[in-house]
DNA sequence: CTCTGGATTGAC
DNA sequence: TCAATCCAGAGG
């Protein structure tokens, strides 16, 4: 994917990334979920303002924000729209394609839908850690290369997981009956 | 400096 | 349904 894709409403590339994949070494997964956070999303992390914290989130499209929450924890997100704006696209979860024995060995789990159904699940599995924070998607090592389209039908928007502000918002896309989706 | 709570997970 | 776990951000 190019800096074009990045570019355009944060909410288009969350739908859009759907279907494509994450590369990232010899693993490899099909992203299934996305959400949006938008600049003016109280549940954003750019909401108040730029940060030490979420620097990463205000650079240009196409950069890797990633942070660490609840101890234990690392998230892994799109930066999307133009630079200073703020906006990111939090992959939710991963449909697993390759690598996976490294995979259930970083996991320690054998049960393939349970290596990637979750953002502090894949980033485990895929090896992110904050070292890829701020890296470029478009010419590094993590990289998103572009997959089979997702049909129209296919596609679910919802309200987002596990937050409290801005809980109303449909900002949560999916691929309709997939296996490999976050909260089952 | 102290206090609060979170874009989660996994065990019960 | 709920605790673990710890750091960023806000307020004094």
């Amino acid at each position: 994917m190019d800096k074009k894709f990045y570019e355009k409403p944060t909410l288009a590339v969350a739908k859009e990334l759907l279907g494509c994949y994450l590369v990232h070494g010899e693993c490899v997964g099909k992203i299934v979920e996305t959400e949006a956070y938008l600049w003016d999303d109280p549940a954003s992390h750019s909401y108040r303002g730029k940060t030490r914290r979420n620097m990463a989130m205000f650079g240009a499209a196409g950069t890797a924000y990633v942070y660490f929450i609840y101890g234990n924890h690392f998230c892994f997100n799109v930066v999307t729209n133009k630079e200073e704006i703020g906006e990111a696209v939090l992959i939710r979860a991963l449909e697993p394609v390759k690598g996976i024995e490294l995979m259930k060995k970083r996991r320690g789990v054998e049960d393939v839908r349970q290596l990637c159904n979750g953002p502090g699940k894949l980033t485990q599995a895929m090896g992110i850690t904050m070292k890829e924070n701020g890296k470029s998607l478009i010419d590094g090592e993590l990289k998103i290369i572009g997959g089979e389209k997702v049909r129209e039908g296919d596609v679910v928007k919802t309200k987002r997981i596990g937050i409290t502000k801005g809980a109303e918002m449909a900002h949560r896309f999916y691929i309709k009956n997939n296996r490999y989706i976050s909260h089952k």
